[in-house]
RNA sequence: GGAAAUAUAGCUCAAUGGUUAGAGUAGCACCCUUAUACGGUGUCGGUUAAAGGUUCAAGUCCUUUUAUUUCCA
């Protein structure tokens, strides 16, 4: 018996199934039951567990699990290595958060150890939660043997891949201003300021300052900007960083920019003062009413301040012009002697501001560089022990030497929400605009609204920064980059070529360093001021140098021991390379100098990009492993990791691929050139279902786990993947799952039940030999043509990362080919027919179609379709396999495929649709039969392939038969249309002289061309063939005609009495099946038939009499003048009671 | 400021440069059904974001603009 189910519950289905496969194993099946030496390899992006799982990861890894499971089907073995990725920024964050400190407090109120033990903890705080939405959403990742970045192997993979880069050059110190945090005390990677919402609208003060030029200098433009001697001359430059001002050692203009001097008052001082700026820019500062308005009369605090245009210059003539320091609290000879000028940059433009730019040289990486090549020195001070800082320190406060604000913060954000809220409280930058107003310094002070970039974790507005830092030099393999990922396969392709593409061709060197504490160390020890180094790329290495060290007897006694503990640790391989513990290593230099740990972390980006080798603990054991699983062939992650998991991948492989011996090795064996992925989906955002982001803040965001629960993993599967591409983003809506579930999911299970409820009665099991397809009736045919189709169509759009469409087909296929027409119309065969080789088709066709269509739709329905593949192959053990994800991907076969056949049965369903579409228009329903149909016939094999399909069109519109009429007949009218694409081809220009020619065709006109298979049209210029159009039938005069594309049908809408009766009989027999229904009899079960005597209904019975006691299972039907009890019934307009009984 | 994607019916999406831009869904009306879940037929709904251009022919190709989203500065 196959199973048969009261209703479809989806969420429940999704349950029993996992708890199945739980059972079974079948997730460990599905890779042994897969030949090793036919490996596909995916790699998981690890996610961070010390976050709740979002709906946008139930997207991005059903993504992932669909290839990984199609690619099982097709025989591949596809291991998938789980992985957690559980150093970083994030994780520390929520440490703190939890432990209620800071990160100044990690050393003194917490030791390192306790503070990494923690972190050790918090990254795993998820991991139950993240492995529950896994099972759940039937997403298979081995989650028993994950890599976690964490562990030591790991780390010394890492070490090992520095190293290869180190010993080739690429891995350098430098110094270079960057984001920084204050907050977490850290520069932040490229890929960090890459993080969503890292940009941010905020409102800043911006201040146009007043940089008064020095009047003793020798420049040309002397004589233009001081006309007398009295006059005060000051160049505008603005800012939205009024906290760099001090800092101020520059100002750049645009060599080709033209500028002008303005003469007018300061609106703050009202003192008459001189302005140099942009001449676009002029009127941004200057209404038009005080143009050449009387300086006389000017009173102080006159709304209209009066200004007059005194002269205009090219920015190249400015440049070199020296200015009094905008607020002197340090300087020094060096400063006085080659900043405060005017130089050239090519950053400048009059978008904003003044056309001139304030340079601050270490707050901002444009600036830097401008600077640095005009030889700026920049503004700074000595710290205690003499090294030169800039004048904000790493809390983002100014240092002592700033006076006025020494120890404020330099953004309002930095402070408490307290603080902020205490009264008389005023931001650092209004601070500065007070104190610059009335030192007659600021021209023009307003909020100011434009985009920053903030932490992507703390949330709090970020500086540009002078730090020290380690970098890879990716900048050396640019070109290499750039050519190996051309031969990546993107989803889509425009991220590959444009935002991935792009970006590797602006590339800038990795900043690697991190001054953090929770995560993988840079494995680099120092002199402490002398140049030696020493790289450490495994941990036998670091045992050979501790060796080295505590035997050269240069260390100090506690040092000494303290190396000896660490290699007896090492030894017994309970040492964490973490710290603090790493940093205690002290190591001697070849000259016999203490070696310590350069004290950076590096960056967690790093931990992620190196999987592909560390999660092997390559090269140190598992090179066959390696080798296997190297390159990937597919991955997949949300587009928002172009930059970040996908860039890393791609640059330390191509990277290794040229400095590491052993992976050259491996990539000359396995023919890669020295990619880490082969094909990448990478998939958009998941919005809410108007289109905004989903966010736990705005409550908008769906949960994944009520997800599930209320609609199933399938239907969210099925609902995300088919309602959009991957890559395009997805408005998740809740009536779209509802929708999936019903038509899709409803249909399928409909056509499950259907089967079974039949198959059951007549012990189908699909033991008899299979009925040969050319001996199956065309329905058969048709429907087995169609699956084969779909089966190749399907496994092309899996193959080429298309899992929409695929799904899109397959739905198709279910909805409106399989149970909206064949099992439509083979109904009667399943439970009706005499002839058991005819029903013995069906059942194996329907059978065939349900057992195909759970193997399609089983990489994106898993749950479902394995319960569907299972429920049928229990009962027929057609197949040895106990889950549909052990099974194989269906088999196309040519020789099942008939386009012909497709073809007749499409005619079929445009014929019928037409019908019914006339029986709509005159108001004749279905259950009424009528006599005949006219078909217009315009070539030979029209008629041939109705007449193959005309039972079928009988029994759907219920009609007694077709007819065929030909023009010979007469009455026909036709139409002519152009074929503009060959025509297109042909007449070119004179396209619309000719398709109007056409069109104008008289019906002698279309009966020529027909006949001569010719026709000439404007004057003989161009002689039309049949082939140049397209000729169809419109009308059929006097009848009731519908047309569809070429198809055109007439309805005889006649009813004879015979007609009638027979329609009398169905209304009749329509009511009686209502009502077995609603009594609840068995389909099987055999009735009585008692009815009120009306001569009327009488008469229509006793014409079809057998015809009705067949398709009602009646033994008897009896009219009874006094019968009261029973349903009433109105047939044609008289009421009569029916009343049944079963036998 | 730069890069990329998207823009078609109320909503979700289609449409190798070639007929009158189509489906589904929602709304309305009628119908069918021994699958009770659907389904059918009709109706309603479009300046294909805007403006130019190329072409015999543009939703589709090109240019510019606008909006949304993402990434970078």
């Amino acid at each position: 018996m196959y199973k048969e189910y009261k209703q479809l519950n989806l969420s429940q289905t999704g349950k029993d199934v996992l708890d199945f496969w739980k059972k079974h194993n079948i997730f460990e099946k599905s890779i042994s039951s897969r030949p090793a030496n036919n490996p596909y390899t995916f790699y998981e992006g690890p996610p961070s567990a010390n976050g709740m799982p979002g709906i946008h990861h139930v997207m991005a890894r059903a993504i992932k699990d669909i290839f990984c499971r199609y690619k099982t089907l097709k025989g591949y073995q596809v291991k998938r290595k789980g992985g957690w990725d559980t150093h970083g920024l994030p994780i520390e964050l929520a440490v703190e958060k939890s432990l209620g400190i800071t990160k100044d407090d990690i050393g003194k109120k917490i030791s390192v150890k306790d503070y990494n033990d923690a972190c050790r903890k918090e990254v795993m705080r998820y991991t139950d939660i993240w492995n529950d939405l896994t099972e759940k959403m039937g997403y298979w990742v081995d989650l028993e043997n994950p890599y976690i970045t964490y562990k030591n192997e790991y780390i010394e993979t890492l070490w090992w891949i520095l190293k290869e880069f180190y010993n080739k050059d690429l891995l350098y110190k430098g110094y270079t201003v960057q984001p920084y945090s204050p907050k977490s005390g850290t520069g932040l990677s490229s890929h960090e300021l890459n993080q969503p919402g890292t940009y941010k609208i905020v409102r800043d003060t911006s201040i146009t300052a007043q940089f008064h030029l020095k009047t003793d200098q020798q420049h040309p433009l002397m004589s233009l900007l001081f006309e007398d001697k009295n006059e005060d001359t000051v160049i505008l430059a603005w800012t939205t960083t009024p906290w760099t001002l001090p800092s101020n050692c520059a100002l750049a203009v645009g060599e080709k920019i033209d500028y002008v001097k303005i003469r007018t008052f300061n609106p703050y001082t009202y003192e008459p003062v001189s302005v140099v700026l942009a001449k676009d820019l002029v009127a941004k500062y200057f209404k038009a009413e005080g143009e050449n308005a009387s300086f006389q009369d000017y009173k102080a605090g006159d709304k209209i301040i009066p200004w007059e245009l005194r002269g205009s210059f090219k920015g190249v003539e400015l440049l070199g012009l020296r200015y009094h320091q905008l607020m002197p609290y340090v300087t020094n000879e060096d400063l006085e002697k080659n900043a405060f000028r005017v130089i050239p940059a090519d950053f400048v433009t009059t978008e904003d501001g003044t056309g001139i730019v304030h340079t601050a040289s270490i707050f901002g990486a444009d600036d830097f560089r401008a600077c640095k090549e005009n030889g700026v020195p920049s503004v700074m001070v000595k710290d205690e022990s003499g090294k030169e800082v800039p004048l904000v320190n790493k809390q983002g406060r100014f240092v002592d030497e700033v006076t006025d604000f020494a120890g404020l913060y330099v953004k309002e954000e930095y402070y408490t929400k307290e603080e902020r809220e205490a009264p008389g409280f005023k931001a650092t930058d209004v601070l500065i605009s007070i104190k610059l107003k009335t030192e007659n310094k600021a021209f023009d002070v307003k909020k100011y609204e434009h985009s920053y970039p903030h932490s992507w974790r703390t949330d709090e507005p970020i500086l540009y920064y002078p730090l020290d830092s380690w970098f890879i030099r990716t900048t050396a393999v640019k070109d290499k980059l750039v050519a190996l990922n051309k031969t990546i396969n993107w989803k889509p392709e425009s991220t590959g070529t444009g935002r991935f593409g792009n970006w590797l061709e602006n590339l800038v060197d990795w900043n690697l360093s991190r001054s953090r504490y929770w995560g993988t160390p840079l494995p680099i020890w120092r002199e402490e001021n002398g140049p030696e180094e020493k790289c450490i790329g495994s941990i036998q290495e670091l045992k050979d140098l501790l060796t080295a060290a505590v035997n050269s007897g240069r260390l100090s006694q506690k040092e000494q021991e303290k190396d000896k503990t660490i290699l007896q640790s090492l030894n017994n391989s309970d040492f964490d390379l973490h710290r603090p513990y790493i940093d205690e290593v002290v190591l001697v230099s070849s000259s016999g100098k203490p070696m310590y740990r350069e004290p950076d972390l590096i960056d967690v980006w790093f931990d992620s990009g190196a999987m592909p080798y560390a999660q092997w603990h390559f090269p140190f054991e598992n090179k066959e492993q390696f080798k296997n699983a190297y390159p990937a062939d597919f991955i997949a992650e949300g587009v928002d990791q172009t930059r970040g998991w996908f860039f890393t991948l791609h640059a330390i492989a191509v990277m290794l691929s040229v400095t590491s011996e052993e992976v050259k090795k491996v990539n000359k064996e396995v023919g890669n050139k020295g990619v880490a992925f082969k094909n990448v989906v990478s998939n958009g955002l998941v919005l809410d279902k108007n289109g905004n982001k989903m966010s736990k803040r705005l409550g908008n965001a769906a949960d994944p786990f009520e997800t599930i629960e209320k609609y199933s993993a399938d239907a969210a599967r099925w609902y995300m993947i088919s309602n959009a591409a991957p890559w395009d983003n997805l408005k998740f809506n809740e009536e779209g799952l509802d929708e999936v579930r019903r038509k899709f999911f409803g249909t399928l299970y409909n056509t499950y039940t259907f089967f079974v409820l039949y198959a059951n009665i007549d012990k189908f099991k699909y033991s008899e030999p299979e009925v040969a397809i050319e001996k199956r009736p065309e329905i058969d045919q048709w429907i087995i043509s169609l699956l084969n189709t779909l089966s190749k169509e399907v496994d092309a759009f899996y193959a080429d990362f298309e899992p929409t469409k695929a799904a899109r087909a397959i739905q198709d296929f279910v909805d409106a080919h399989l149970s909206n027409w064949y099992v439509r119309l083979s109904r009667r065969r399943f439970w009706k027919s005499d002839d058991s080789e005819d029903k013995l088709s069906a059942y194996q066709t329907l059978y065939t179609c349900l057992v195909t269509i759970a193997k399609l739709m089983s990489p994106i329905a898993p749950f479902f379709a394995d319960r569907l593949y299972i429920d049928l192959n229990k009962v027929t053990k057609k197949e040895q396999f106990e889950s549909v994800h052990l099974a194989y991907f269906p088999e196309y076969h040519t020789s099942l495929v008939n386009k012909k056949l497709e073809q007749r049965m499409q005619l079929a369903q445009d014929i019928s649709s037409l019908v019914l579409s006339l029986r709509k228009k005159v108001g004749i329903n279905v259950r009424q039969p009528l006599s005949k149909i006219l078909l217009p016939i315009l070539d030979k094999s029209f008629k041939h392939q109705v007449e193959q399909v005309k039972d079928l069109i009988l029994s759907e519109t219920n009609i007694k038969g077709i007819e065929y009429i030909t023009d010979t007949t007469g009455f026909i009218k036709k139409k002519v249309k152009p074929n503009f694409k060959v025509l297109g081809a042909k007449v070119g220009k004179d396209m619309k002289a000719v398709a109007e020619a056409i069109t104008n065709f008289t019906q002698e006109d279309i009966a020529k061309l027909e006949t001569d298979g010719e026709i000439p049209v404007l004057d003989t210029r161009y002689l039309i063939l049949s082939t140049d159009v397209e000729i169809i039938a419109e009308d059929v005069p006097g009848w009731q005609v519908a047309n569809l594309g070429k198809l055109t049908v007439a309805l005889d809408v006649t009813i004879t009495s015979q007609l009638k009766q027979e329609g009398n009989s169905r209304e009749l027999i329509n009511r009686i099946q209502g009502l077995r229904k609603s009594n609840g009899y068995e389909v099987t079960d055999k009735i009585n038939v008692r009815l009120s005597n009306h001569s009327h209904i009488r008469e229509a019975v006793t014409d079809n009499l057998s015809y009705i006691c067949a398709e009602i299972l009646a033994e008897s039907i009896l009219f009874e003048n006094e019968l009261n009890e029973g349903e009433l019934a109105t047939i044609d307009g008289i009421e009569i009671l029916i009343a049944i009984s079963k036998i």
